[in-house]
DNA sequence: CTTAAAAATGTTATCGGTAACATTATTTTC
DNA sequence: GAAAATAATGTTACCGATAACATTTTTAAG
């Protein structure tokens, strides 16, 4: 590879100091616009570009956030990924996106990472994870000395910062009441279960839903699984082949719409049609809930704008240095065809 | 925030030279154990790392590759950056993802911050620019001089730089061919036309193999449209209305796995019944391909395993200085239920 | 025509590491 | 026990920018 023009080389060919070039780089007003016009051929001339990491150096800054997140297979972390990108950009900064394994520790060595890179703060997203399980406090208590950091997550046990989540009762709320209000009174509630320390509590949730409307909150509505399409289709199958078909539920809550989708399939290979035989409802708003047969019921958690406050604040955060504080936003019911309703779009209380 | 230990800090209290600091923090072998014991707990008791601007500045590279691509709200470029990011951490590196816009120009702005930013490396993926419209060449070209550059997309025009592509005469062969071989002859195609200079050449290609079969190539078979389920639907309406009954095709093979969605919600309202009505295949081997009704059969192109030789050869250019050439992966066809077969994985020549 | 004020430009320490080279301490060898 | 070899550590120039501060040039004011 070629060596890259330095700023001293252009100062030199361009007959000036280096604190000129910078100025002229910068857009500074005081340089008199013969040298200005001089100077910028020069840098044209040899397509010069100042190396970040001097400037980063000298600045102590990297005008860069990090996204923490579990891998963006998952549909609904590529539209928070894609929305942290588009808002870092239109603040003038880069987003960088750092993978981890949704259900192991935060590695000691990308939080390393993340401050040897001098991030200038860190977004940590996922609706799933267990906090105790992987370590956020931790990660954060050694990344809060060194940048802001903001979470798009459910409000877990003291997470000491700046926490922007969605209304995880209103997504239970939401589906559970929608069915009752259609006539429904067996509803059944697959993945994410409480057991696995779900800090998004969304099978609690939904249990005290059933209660608080008087449904029956019988511990076989509701089966643990993966989040995978896959996961609905064994989970299905899992309820229903335990359960006498006198007492199956007439509706089914996914914990996501893939879960929902293999929910579906595997009904359907059951011999139910839908949405007579069973209702279903998902959750995440998918680009192909419209496109499933029959179009998928679904809660959109409006991630894209979480995701947008969650930049907003943390570029607010690295100024004022504000303290700990959570940001809820609503969640809203995209009624489709997988309830036998068809009443487009409407938000239950 | 607060101020961060420098190297100096730590030579200080551990009363050593920052060379030593330096060894220590490499592994080098020629320090004391005692002395490598004793900088040791001052680096851990001020849990002090590195600046990467200072060390890439010093060193002239950063330990990071590029992934240029459109956005990733399209599964298919999920894979790949996932892809991406897994095989340059295996490598020691880390992957950088940066979005473009599918159809507009590679921003000048983006190009300068590559090479501001001293990556080691680019990646270019996208399957469906037209080189031409993106100033690619124009790109690669800047590039070129300061970092190796692959491509993984169609090998268009003169690309000078090492380029990674499926095989995408197969990607329409197969289809044509499997349809063919179940007895189908009027055969269309929907999505990303000849007219819209597509470097892949999905539409050509589709036109020799019916050609080849001696098969109807009427240009009402294939018409333009965008590359989402939408589209898809909308292509199908508009092929279909525009079109004889007794002329319709008896099968038809979408540009990804997202028109084919479309097409099939389409085609169930219009009231026809998959397979038997209408036969339909997509391409990409999308996560939800098992789980549309019927059960997509599809075209995989591994975009898994080119990407990985993508980042291999990208390392491997660094060194090697070497110069353009190409390399092809074979597709795949995934038979499943769309096309009335159901024969599980197959190939076709 | 001075002189003060303002504008334009230059000088240089600094950011935080790395590593070549120099130096000092410790072993080994005879 | 001195010289030579080796191990351990230190000194310092450098990477390529930035910006505070100093200096020079130009303009304005009297």
């Amino acid at each position: 590879m070629e060596k890259r023009a330095t700023i001293y080389d252009i100062a030199r060919e361009a007959g000036v100091s280096t604190a000129t070039v910078t100025r002229v780089l910068a857009g500074h007003p005081s340089v008199k616009t013969a040298t200005r016009e001089k100077v910028q051929r020069v840098i044209d001339a040899h397509a010069y570009t100042p190396s970040a990491s001097a400037r980063d150096l000298e600045r102590g800054q990297t005008k860069t956030i990090a996204i923490v997140m579990p891998a963006v297979i998952n549909p609904y972390f590529t539209r928070v990924y894609n929305a942290a990108y588009r808002e870092a950009e239109a603040c003038g900064y880069y987003a960088w996106l750092f993978q981890i394994e949704e259900h192991k520790p935060i590695p000691r060595e990308l939080v390393d990472e993340l401050i040897r890179r001098r991030m200038d703060g860190v977004i940590f997203a996922g609706g799933i994870w267990s906090t105790q399980r992987t370590g956020l406090p931790e990660a954060l208590e050694r990344l809060r000395h060194y940048m802001p950091v903001v979470t798009i997550c459910p409000p877990a046990v003291d997470l000491d910062c700046i926490c922007i989540h969605s209304d995880l009762v209103a997504c239970s709320r939401l589906p559970v009441r929608h069915l009752h209000a259609l006539g429904h009174r067996r509803i059944a509630f697959i993945g994410g279960s409480m057991r696995l320390n779900d800090p998004s509590k969304r099978g609690e949730n939904f249990l005290e839903e059933l209660r608080a409307l008087d449904l029956p909150d019988d511990p076989a509505y509701h089966v643990d699984a993966g989040f995978d399409a896959e996961s609905g289709e064994r989970a299905v199958l899992r309820m229903l082949s335990g359960l006498d078909r006198r007492r199956w539920p007439t509706g089914i809550i996914a914990f996501n719409d893939q879960m929902a989708l293999g929910a579906i399939k595997q009904l359907k290979q059951m011999g139910l049609s839908l949405p007579s035989d069973m209702a279903i409802i998902g959750c995440d708003n998918q680009f192909f809930c419209p496109y499933t047969d029959p179009p998928l019921t679904t809660v959109d958690l409006h991630p894209e704008e979480m995701t947008q406050s969650a930049v907003r604040e943390l570029l607010l955060a690295r100024d004022n240095q504000a303290g700990a504080f959570s940001l809820m936003r609503e969640a809203s019911l995209i009624v489709r065809e997988s309830c036998g309703a068809k009443l487009g779009y409407r938000k239950l209380g």
